[in-house]
DNA sequence: CGCTATTACTCATATTCTTGAGTATGGTGA
DNA sequence: TCACCATACTCAAGAATATGAGTAATAGCG
């Protein structure tokens, strides 16, 4: 039932189709919830029926028809809901924590590499939450933009994405510096 | 197929019961996994069956027979494997970062409560990491321990999870702030 | 003219995770 | 002494997620 509320928080920047959903999604929430488009439109079906969202049919000439949803006033008393529950911990989950965990145990070189391409991952994502962040505060500068602007909702999550991402960039690499080091005076394994 | 595969790495610093791990899982990994006792249990079950594991029961006195499990050398090769596999992009979802997304169209009393809630629970975490690193490093400092320390892919991921709890405690008590200087202006909602 | 990519979805199945309830024994505090 | 907590697990059912395979139409490329 939590997935409901991430694609409410979503729909509050405005309507959006399944599909349009499906592809910014995970972006959009700052990595900090993902779905894929099955699970999605699967979601979307149960909410409207649930009379969180409302659809409506766009037929378009060139593409096929789809389906816009927005969030109706049940679904901001439902987010009002959610606001006022109490949170469950933050849940990470994360293969190469694990591998660098068991590090001493396998070979290191791919865990190497997997952390060298996990860093410039992250650092492509800095990129995007740069520009959101630069495209949302036009003019003004963070401070002012944070006292009076008038939707900030979603510049704070991806003020939290970019720090966890800057992050996971500088550890990849010192941690990838390390074990090379290591794997230079040691025999692997 | 990838709980198995933390519950090898956790297995590492020794051979456990289930209940042992039930307890130290979440917080041995650096709250970079996380599981319920049942799922444990079970998945320990599976594991021996499928040799990557090998429980031994002890036969206590004053308390219930336990069985201690260890990794095989089917369990380090499986490891072994996974290392070398691509991994899955990290994982984060957390409900409080939905709840500040949404923020501008709830009413954000509740959620700076919440903030405020994490940045603490954020702040013991980062004690309980500290503490475990000292104990790990002993006398060396870090850098001597990381470069020639022997076993180290517990203290890095716990490094990684340190500063990840920093940049928690911070970004709650810096988002915490702006929304109450913004209720003190505007009307909530 | 065929090939692939894009838009816009649906359905079914499988796996994983969570929730809730139980079992059994011994030690601890009021 | 009696309730409650800790140890040490098990079982079953349900919800949530992931995987895989389709459908169907247009647009652009060579």
């Amino acid at each position: 039932m939590a997935l409901r509320h991430a694609v409410l928080a979503a729909l509050l920047d405005g309507e959006s189709s399944g599909y349009e959903l499906a592809k910014t999604f995970d972006a959009g929430m700052a990595n900090f919830w993902h779905a894929l488009p099955q699970q999605l439109y699967l979601e979307l079906t149960k909410m409207e029926k649930d009379g969180l969202i409302q659809g409506r049919a766009v037929i378009q000439e060139t593409r096929p028809t789809k389906r816009l949803f927005s969030v109706t006033s049940a679904g901001l008393a439902e987010l009002e809901r959610f606001a006022e529950s109490s949170a469950k911990p933050a849940f990470v989950r994360d293969d190469l924590l694990v591998k660098v965990r068991a590090v001493d145990s396998t070979s290191a070189k791919a865990v190497i590499e997997q952390l060298e391409e996990r860093a410039l991952i992250a650092t492509a994502k800095i990129d995007i939450f740069e520009r959101y962040m630069e495209r949302q505060r036009g003019d003004a500068d963070e401070q002012a933009f944070l006292n009076s602007g008038d939707r900030i909702g979603p510049y704070l999550t991806c003020l939290r994405g970019l720090r966890f991402e800057q992050e996971t960039a500088d550890w990849c690499r010192q941690t990838a510096h390390i074990l090379r080091e290591r794997c230079g005076a040691n025999a692997d394994t």
